[in-house]
DNA sequence: ACGTATTAATTAAACGTTTGTTTAATTCAA
DNA sequence: TTGAATTAAACAAACGTTTAATTAATACGT
């Protein structure tokens, strides 16, 4: 067998062959679309053009496929922006702006890994891999929380409940997200059609989440 | 075969038996914490001490189990506050202060419920089950939508996206329920103890959304 | 550079469970 | 006595995983 073991710390970053990428690829469309327990080995096999022992082989078990494609995912987020939170040239306000600008792109364009993330993490199944999911939430919030902190001690945002305001943040984009049906009937859209929902849905959210915690945040008044 | 047509217009509404209740009591905390995909029938009539065959026969099918189950427990809903939108004696604000009040409380209360429909309304796999989920979120959502257009309409409320607002509160609250480890993790609570955190979190959650509409509807500034 | 030893990759088939559902017999109630 | 409720058993299909055999790739001593 195949050995390996996938860190939970994120300290081993793994190198991954290309058949493995195809396979963690077509794992991540079919769990976001049918869901984990929905989707069959033989499913993942077909697609990815592979042996179904492959996937034994490769990662162990379909849990560990799994575990395996939220590491894959994960490992390498938070560089792009780590610099934000301590950049002294932009105003809290201008980060605010920019984190909205960051996180709306990031979740609509990895929409399949949040949508899978979003039903993981409210199911008792692995104990193991809700704390990765934990951890995951925690690392991608907390650029946010840094910034509004930041203007509370420089008394330019109010008071406000920090963790709600996260789950704002993030509630309004999964919600756009994953009820896509749901908006899609609101707005009369196509339902089939994702490209243009995402094209005409991104920079409105964009904008409603900016004069969001422009109000919510804002000291006056 | 036990006949019956459960109709998407909510038209017929089902008498439902004391065993057929049972097992739609459990169907909804297996489905909740294990997952549609991840509950087998035979879990559910070990849990509500009823044999398998019994599913069968009083639902049809696994699937029509979980749309038995989504009509049962939305065929009675909007009947206590459908005079609201229409309640000459409130203003908008202390509508949308009340139609908070009964979200929350509604979401947290339901909360299974509320899980089992998030994470299917996002899988692409039962159109008529997706048709039912997105006509039940309408008519949830129909509410609020009316009271920010009356505010707007006597110039009290902004213009703001109104679909958006909407997902703002329904994704706020969502985030809170269905994210749970995560806040517990980041508000410092035992993951195990659902009583404690939703008794914490409620009110919390209430007057963070109360104070974010206000703040975001408020034509001032 | 070549043949060989060693390891990795890949396969088809089979494994034992578990799945949702049905059957046919029986019990219960009207 | 008729029809509904309930049961244990059986059903075929699908599930995740393993096995054992084969092919491909790599390493190494000469």
């Amino acid at each position: 067998m195949f050995n390996f073991a996938p860190e939970i710390n994120g300290k081993c970053i793994m190198e991954w062959s290309e058949k493995q990428l195809q396979i963690l690829n077509v794992a991540e469309e079919l769990f976001a679309s049918k869901g984990f327990e929905g989707t069959s080995v033989r499913d993942i096999a077909q697609k990815a053009e592979v042996n179904v022992a492959m996937i034994s082989y490769y990662f162990g078990s379909k849990e560990k496929l799994l575990q395996s494609l939220i590491l894959n995912r994960t490992e390498q987020t938070g560089l792009i922006l780590e610099g934000l939170s301590h950049d002294v040239k932009l105003s809290p306000w201008e980060k605010i702006d920019k984190v909205i600008d960051y996180y709306v792109d990031k979740i609509l364009n990895e929409r399949n890994f949040h949508a899978i993330m979003n039903r993981q993490i409210s199911l008792v199944q692995d104990k193991k891999l809700t704390e990765i999911l934990i951890n995951v939430k925690k690392r991608n919030s907390s650029m946010i929380s840094e910034i509004i902190h930041e203007g509370q001690r420089k008394k330019i945002f109010r008071h406000v409940n920090v963790a709600l305001t996260i789950g704002t943040v993030m509630g309004t984009i999964s919600q756009v997200s994953m009820s896509k049906p749901f908006y899609c009937s609101l707005l009369k859209l196509d339902a089939g059609d994702d490209i243009s929902y995402y094209k005409k849905i991104r920079p409105q959210l964009k904008s409603h989440l900016k004069s969001l915690l422009r109000a919510h945040l804002s000291i006056n008044n």
